[in-house]
DNA sequence: TTGACATATTCCCATATAGGTATATATATT
DNA sequence: AATATATATACCTATATGGGAATATGTCAA
């Protein structure tokens, strides 16, 4: 098997740098493909490639208005990506002492040096 | 061009669901290859190449222990991608205030909508 | 040393990319 | 209708993938 699509979930989606980019872009207001393609300097068929992909996991909404499409992030569609690291954050927030990890993880491993 | 590498970065490595499985069991506790390979059910040869990728990142750590290899999860480098989905944690409104909020980011934007 | 155990690597393969270029579709303007 | 503008899609290609199977490497035990 090959490498999951980029459509599969917004872990994939975000994957790409290019795309990271975009959604920062559009995550104060709307804007036309065309704003995308000259603020970030790509091309045009990538961007809209990209919008594509975003799209498809529900990233970005979209609305037409005249010949414009205007999109805009949806930042709803991020939270899973920030719950999912927020799990970690006890790992390097406020340090869990050793033994109550431990106790939680249930290990069988000998936790020596 | 094809995709990035699945080792160029966190976002990347990441991607991969049982890769973020694998992070998540190792995320208390250091655990040979093995407890993996049962614990998420898992081919071995699958599991140490999912490590491998995962180590090339920095997301895991390893030592050697007899003939185990003792893999436990490096949560710092996940911090990237916390950090990240947490710029637009302010447009899905979450229970923190925003004092605390802006405290924590050391922002020094004014906190408007 | 030989054998068992634990983990890593190699090889094969179907597949989905991302970029570039060209073109298609849709809307507005005249 | 004809044309310009805005965006989307189709096509091509090199490439990295993840799974499976087989094998290699490394370590301990007898």
């Amino acid at each position: 098997m090959a490498r999951a699509a980029t459509t599969s979930d917004a872990f994939n989606a975000v994957a790409e740098p290019r795309r990271r980019e975009i959604l920062n872009y559009l995550a104060l207001a709307e804007r036309p493909v065309g704003d995308i393609v000259a603020g970030l300097g790509l091309e045009q068929p990538s961007v809209s490639k990209h919008l594509r992909v975003l799209r498809d996991v529900g990233l970005v909404r979209v609305r037409r208005n005249g010949r414009h499409m205007l999109y805009r992030t949806n930042a709803e569609a991020i939270r899973p990506l920030h719950d999912w690291t927020k799990t970690f954050e006890r790992f390097w927030g406020h340090q869990l002492s050793r033994i109550k990890e431990r106790a939680e993880a249930g290990s069988k491993e000998p936790d020596k040096e």
